[in-house]
DNA sequence: GCTTGTATGTGCGGTTCCGCACTTATTCAA
DNA sequence: TTGAATAAGTGCGGAACCGCACATACAAGC
């Protein structure tokens, strides 16, 4: 049983660039968690209780306006984790975690985390690490919403997203996807026409397809790459990168 | 001498927050520095070398394009510090740290500081805290830059400057407020009338006075008093927090 | 098959903002 | 006082998106 748990935790790219010893002492502590789609790990304002690490799972960090609006603002899968207010000192955020893709995390309570945190091993230092990465890619959301294109910020999008599968389908209709974007439902309609018309994805009733990942990534802006530079930068010394993961096009 | 130092140092709230026996041993490492208009303290990619804690300065955290297009995802004053990255575990940034308001800083060397930070103590606590405040900061600019318009985050961004100076008149042409918000020049120029008209502020070459500091707030999103309530949140039991400095309008 | 619910497509007027060209006002220094 | 530099104002066509209304397509259950 617990040997599931270390098994599923594993896939997690930072906690399993741990060493062995630091990885022991959190053990007895993970937990793991089936998140379904739509999930709401925890809501802006709500007081935290564990942070994850997303193993198969994918989670969003949507803002959600006063009027109803809504902005993502980051996102995690297993490159990454959900939570990081909790040892930053905070109990909370201003922004909602949501399941965006159906899967599993492991999960711990904010008391071991806080213990092995204040060790000062490489625990913390691959947290704090992976909290600067998750910095970059919110200013660069910044940027994006700004400076670029809803073209561009779709590609983009869809890039990050197809990094954290491990198929090319992403099942999510284009409702969720404008609600991420902070655009009209529309304006992902038209967009992701274009998409289809240059042969980059292929989309039906709730499940796109990427066909051609090289073209997505010519199609984006540069702010997708800039974040994954930055990430291979800050990690890529503990967790292994493989950027050549979807560079032959094709469905699984 | 180091005097001096001392109390340029207790202008930044951080700092002052500190236990006198921590400020103690940061004390030596501390250096005075002047921060004239434009002054780049990092470049995008560059390596830093020391934190800066800024007293009168206001520093601008901005993001260029390839294509020169620009963004401001920050701003600091003496409410917090620019450098995080380096006890983040980083030793650059994908952004550009630029001086938007002339003053002083004090600053401290990356080993120093790292060795306090090690620590574990208050100084670790309080830096965790405050780059989570800037977390929200960024956030919520990037949400702000999808959902709102750009005359609400010129009030914004005027507030957020305003709260770092120890006056109504901020020295800054439409020109940069442009740059930092990431739009035309002339779409400050309109803006910028607007507000004029309202009798909200008044400017002439160079130079804009705030005259009614809750119209302005009235005017601006809700992203500013969020960001300002998350900062009270996290960091108001170490640090007064006035908020009504400037409740009475005016010219000083 | 038929119905119902959900997902997607389309068109249209309106707003915001851009890019560009040009004018006007203010400041400073020769 | 005159000229040059800088800052700000204005006008206009166009692009990107929005909000809304409605049309179509697909999926699943009866």
């Amino acid at each position: 049983m617990s040997d599931t748990v270390k098994n599923n935790a594993l896939k997690n790219h930072l906690l399993a660039a741990l060493p062995k010893e630091e990885f022991a002492r959190l053990e007895p502590d993970l937990e793991s968690v089936d998140l379904p789609l739509g999930t709401v790990i925890y809501e802006s304002g709500d007081r935290m209780t564990h942070v994850y690490f997303p193993t198969t799972a994918i989670i969003s960090l949507l803002y959600i306006m006063e009027n109803g609006g809504t902005a993502e603002i980051g996102i995690a899968g297993n490159n990454g984790l959900i939570g990081s207010a909790l040892f930053m000192g905070s109990k909370s955020t201003t922004s909602r975690a949501v399941v965006q893709s159906t899967g599993d995390a492991v999960r711990i309570k904010a008391k071991p985390l806080q213990t092995e945190f204040d060790r000062g091993g490489q625990f913390q230092k691959l947290l704090l690490r992976y909290t600067q990465t998750l910095m970059t890619q919110i200013s660069q959301t910044a940027v994006c919403n700004r400076l670029h294109t809803v073209d561009q910020h779709l590609c983009r999008w869809l890039l990050i997203n197809h990094d954290q599968l491990d198929t090319n389908k992403l099942v999510m209709t284009q409702e969720l996807i404008a609600n991420m974007l902070g655009v009209r439902r529309e304006g992902v309609t038209v967009a992701a026409q274009k998409l289809q018309e240059k042969g980059l994805i292929k989309y039906v009733r709730g499940t796109i397809t990427m066909l051609d990942r090289k073209g997505l990534e010519a199609a984006a802006c540069e702010c997708y790459q800039i974040v994954m530079d930055e990430y291979e930068r800050l990690l890529g010394k503990y967790i292994p990168i493989n950027r050549n993961k979807y560079e032959t096009a094709g469905n699984k």
